[in-house]
RNA sequence: GUGCCUAUGGUGCAAUGGUAGCACGUCUCACUGUGGCUGAGAAGGUUAUGGGUUCGAGACCCAUUAGGCACC
C-alpha cells in the first residue's frame, strides 16, 4: 500500500510538497512521471532514468494487455522484474487508449468493446477486466477504468460522467490485491460536473485522486479553472494527479493550484519530434539556425547531453535519424523536467514558490507571465 | 572514329505544339493518461547551350556540349 504525507503547503497559494511513499520507494512531489507505455521508456534505459531522478514511471494497461500481454508479464514477475525498474510504478486503466487509439469502439454501461490498433482483433474491457489486467501488472498504483469524453459536449459528458462513475465503484469492489487504487474525476470544462463528480469519486475514498480529460483540446484557460476548482472539493491529505499534462507552462499552474503528480509523453515525444525544452522555451532542434550552433541544448541543464554534446552535433544527429540523437533529445526534455519539479519543491520548501514561478514563466515565455 | 539514345527544381520522374507538375529532399509550424507516427504551410525551374520552324516550342529541325549504349 501507500501513504502521502503533506510536508509543505505554500503561505502564499496552494502548491503543496509532499512524500509519497510506495512499496518500491518514496517519491517527492510534486512530481513528473514519465510515461513508459510499452514497458520502457521509449530510448532511456532505466539506469538513466534513476541517474535523471525520475520518481516514478507510468506505464499501459491497454498496450501491455495486447503486447506482449499481461498474463506473460505476470510469469515473468510483474512489471518491475520484466522491465528491471525497481522504483515505483504506476499503470493507467487503459480507458484513454480504447477512445484515443482503437479503431473502433463500442461503449455500453458495463465496459467497452473495441478493435485493437495493431491487428483488429476484437476485445473487451470492464473495470474488472481492467483491474484484473492491472493486478498481473503488478505496478504500486492503478488507475479506475474511466470514459475520457470530448470536453466541451456538456450532455455526452454527463452520460460518460454516470458511467466513469459507476465504473469507479466497480472498479473498487473488484480490487483485491494490496496494490494502490486512485480514482479519476471527469467532467470536462463544466464546474457542476467537475465538482459532482469530484464528490462523487472522493465518497469512495481512494488513496490518490487524479483529474482526468485535461490536455484534450480544451483551452488553457479551461484546463487552469478545472484544476482550480478541484482544490476545495478534493481531500487535502491525499495525492492530486493530473493525467497526462507536459508541458513545463502547464506544471507551473498545476504545481500553483494544488497539484502533485504529472505524467505526460511530451517530453519524450517532442524529443523523437525535434523539440527541445530550453528556460527560454521550446526549441526546433531541426531548425536550420542551429547547423553550426556549439551551445549545449541549455546553457542551465545539468544532463548528458547538454554537458557534453553542441546542438550542431544533435541537429545533425536529428537530420540523419541517428538513434543517438533521439535517445540524447529524450534525456534531456526528462531532464529539464525533472529538475523543474525539483525546483518547484524546493522554492515551496523554502517559501519562495511564488517568484520562482513568475520569473520561469516570465522566461519561458518570454513575455511578462501569470500565473 | 561511326551509329543510336538521353538532357526538365537538390535527386528521381511527369507534361495530345497552347505558357511546367508530382514524389522525395530542403525550410517553417503543430503534437499533453506515446506509433521514431502524422498533419498543416513555404521556398525552389529564363526546361544543357546557341540558332531555326510556328501566332505559339519543354516538345519539331540544325549545330554545339555533356552523359549512356553498341560497333570498328
Amino acid at each position: 500500500m501507500i501513504s502521502f504525507e503533506l510536508r509543505h503547503t505554500d503561505a502564499a497559494g496552494k502548491a503543496r510538497a509532499g512524500i509519497l511513499r510506495t512499496p518500491h520507494g518514496d517519491c517527492l512531489t510534486p512530481m513528473f512521471m514519465p510515461v513508459g507505455t510499452q514497458a520502457t521508456v521509449k530510448g532511456v534505459p532505466p539506469r538513466d532514468l534513476t541517474d535523471l531522478g525520475a520518481m516514478m514511471i507510468l506505464s499501459n494497461t491497454y498496450h501491455l494487455y495486447l503486447r506482449p500481454g499481461d498474463a506473460l508479464v505476470a510469469r515473468r514477475g510483474g512489471l518491475h522484474a520484466f522491465m528491471n525498474w525497481s522504483g515505483p510504478i504506476l499503470t493507467d486503466s487503459g480507458g484513454f487508449q480504447v477512445f484515443s487509439l482503437s479503431e473502433m469502439r463500442k461503449i455500453d454501461n458495463d465496459g467497452v468493446t473495441f478493435r485493437s490498433h495493431i491487428d483488429g482483433s476484437t476485445h473487451r474491457f470492464t473495470p474488472e477486466k481492467s483491474i484484473r489486467i492491472q493486478e498481473n501488472l503488478g505496478a504500486d498504483i492503478m488507475m479506475c477504468f474511466d470514459e475520457c469524453p470530448p470536453p466541451s459536449d456538456r450532455d455526452y459528458n454527463l452520460i460518460a460522467l454516470k458511467r466513469t462513475h459507476a465504473w469507479a465503484q466497480l472498479c473498487r469492489e473488484a480490487h483485491v490485491t494490496d496494490q494502490a487504487l486512485f480514482g479519476i474525476v471527469q467532467g470536462g470544462i463544466f464546474r457542476e460536473l467537475r465538482e459532482d463528480s469530484a464528490r462523487f469519486i472522493t465518497s469512495l475514498d481512494f488513496p490518490g485522486y487524479a483529474i482526468g480529460g485535461l490536455a484534450v483540446g480544451e483551452s488553457k484557460a479551461d484546463m487552469n479553472n478545472v484544476i482550480e476548482w478541484m482544490h476545495a472539493v478534493l481531500p487535502q491529505d491525499k495525492p492530486r494527479y493530473v493525467m497526462g499534462v507536459g508541458d513545463p507552462r502547464d506544471l507551473v499552474r498545476g504545481v500553483a493550484r494544488g497539484i502533485d503528480m504529472f505524467d505526460c509523453v511530451l517530453p519524450t515525444r517532442l524529443a523523437r519530434h525535434g523539440a527541445a525544452f530550453t528556460h527560454d522555451g521550446r526549441i526546433n532542434m531541426r531548425n536550420k539556425g542551429f547547423e553550426d550552433d556549439e551551445r549545449p541544448l541549455d546553457a542551465e541543464c545539468d544532463c548528458y547531453t547538454c554537458q557534453n554534446f553542441t546542438r550542431s552535433y544533435i541537429r545533425h544527429l536529428l537530420h540523419v535519424e541517428e538513434m543517438l540523437g533521439l535517445y540524447l533529445m529524450s534525456i534531456h526534455n526528462l531532464a529539464f523536467l525533472l529538475n523543474l519539479m525539483r525546483q518547484m519543491r524546493a522554492a515551496i520548501i523554502g517559501g519562495t514558490f511564488e517568484a520562482f514561478a513568475v520569473q520561469f514563466l516570465s522566461r519561458y515565455e518570454k513575455t511578462v507571465a501569470q500565473i
